[in-house]
DNA sequence: AAAAAAGTAAGGATGATCCTTACTTTTTTC
DNA sequence: GAAAAAAGTAAGGATCATCCTTACTTTTTT
């Protein structure tokens, strides 16, 4: 039997986490002898993406990506989560394996990060044991998708909850969470005020929220890891 | 030379993060064969708190406590993040020495856990791998107290701009950065609307900011590690 | 005790948000 | 591909929040 040697990229802001990926991989490259792995890290969006451009440009295929959501944005402002990493990476790597893995663990945002990347692998770091991961590594070499528990539940209670924030939606929410004013946002998105107030109202009923003003919309959204 | 014997409680929501500290704790005795560890570990506040009252009742020492600052609160709702539950630690085990461990690097909340609980060590986990573990570790046991690099960056900053911002001013800053309302804060803090905003418009004289909106003001005051 | 700094109170000017209505454009669905 | 639904635009006025000024009081410093 030949070797096989999958190229995997861990993408995470904490080393104690990115650790224990690699751990796992080198475990079961241990208990799969013919099976190898080469694995690099990123701790952030821009070296994260960084990285992605010169897989993209050579030839070397990048076969798994482990993809953090909460990460810190890049310099430029760009690049605001792992989501949004994620988006790149399904256009510029298309064949590359997305494992989403993420502390979050509400409908609303496992819906918006399915609809958006439709992941091979969705683990939720609450859920997650070493032995676990190694698991998880098998089924997505060799049946995916992998769901870890949470995912699972949330997926089968999506009864009434499938609404999803979009790019946009994200965007207004960043860019008030900063402190930029209404009257200026249509400046930086290509929508009108009317549209971003029509926006912010469905949101609000979103996260059942009745106050009028926003600090509670962004409360909820920070909690919610939105941004 | 005699064994010496330490108990350790760690709490974390993540298993990945209480097996990597755990791995330190076993590699660290290895090195040093006259220590062991006696480790237990809790992913909640209520399992935590459960084990808290039971060394307290007991005649068995804690000596060190590894606490998340971001964990699911109680049931009941009385505690509410790990810093609720560093208060009752203090309270009913005196001579625990506590480490915070947390992703948190927001300057206020830093502050404010410093001030609140006075841990001996301050990890953030995004600085941490597993060999600076090993570190905090040893100093932690032999030399407190242990603070990881962006804590002591955090620190210096204070330290250095102290003379210029109080616990008023950072406090204004963190309710404006959240989308508190100046209409709102006199129900926060002791003073009227007018006087924080003399407070403000200080605060933008001694930043350089000509201006007269706040998105800047906050902006500079998140760089400077206020906020 | 005097001077300086910080805080309070009240009113008005200005600016920003929010809501409504009516209309247009885009997307979905059958 | 026509009809229905959803999303976006435009303009207005009502409401709310901020910001600034002035005059006054309290606290702190020296």
């Amino acid at each position: 039997m030949e070797n096989k040697e999958y190229s995997v990229l861990i993408i995470d802001d904490h080393p104690l986490i990115t650790d224990a990926y690699k751990s796992a991989f080198n475990y079961y490259s241990k208990l799969n002898e013919s099976i190898v792995f080469s694995i690099v890290t990123a701790q952030d969006c821009d070296s994260a993406f960084k990285l992605i451009k010169e897989f993209s440009k050579s030839e070397k295929n990048l076969e798994i990506v482990f993809l953090d959501i909460k990460l810190p944005p890049s310099i430029d402002g760009e690049i605001l989560s792992g989501e949004d990493l994620g988006l790149r990476i399904n256009k510029m790597l298309p064949d590359t394996k997305i494992i989403v893995s993420t502390t979050f663990n509400d409908n609303y945002r496992v819906h918006s990060i399915f609809k958006n990347l439709n992941p091979d692998g969705f683990l939720i770091k609450n859920d997650i044991t070493p032995k676990e991961l190694i698991e998880a590594i098998d089924t997505i070499l060799n049946d995916p998708p992998y769901y870890s528990k949470t995912v699972i539940k949330l997926l089968r209670k999506q009864v009434s909850n499938d609404f999803l924030l979009d790019n946009i939606d994200r965007k207004i929410l960043y860019e008030l969470s900063i402190g930029t004013k209404m009257k200026d946002l249509p400046n930086i998105l290509p929508l009108s005020i009317a549209g971003i107030e029509k926006r912010k109202r469905q949101l609000k009923q979103i996260f059942n929220i009745i106050s009028s003003d926003d600090k509670e919309l962004l409360h909820i959204a920070k909690e919610k890891g939105f941004i």
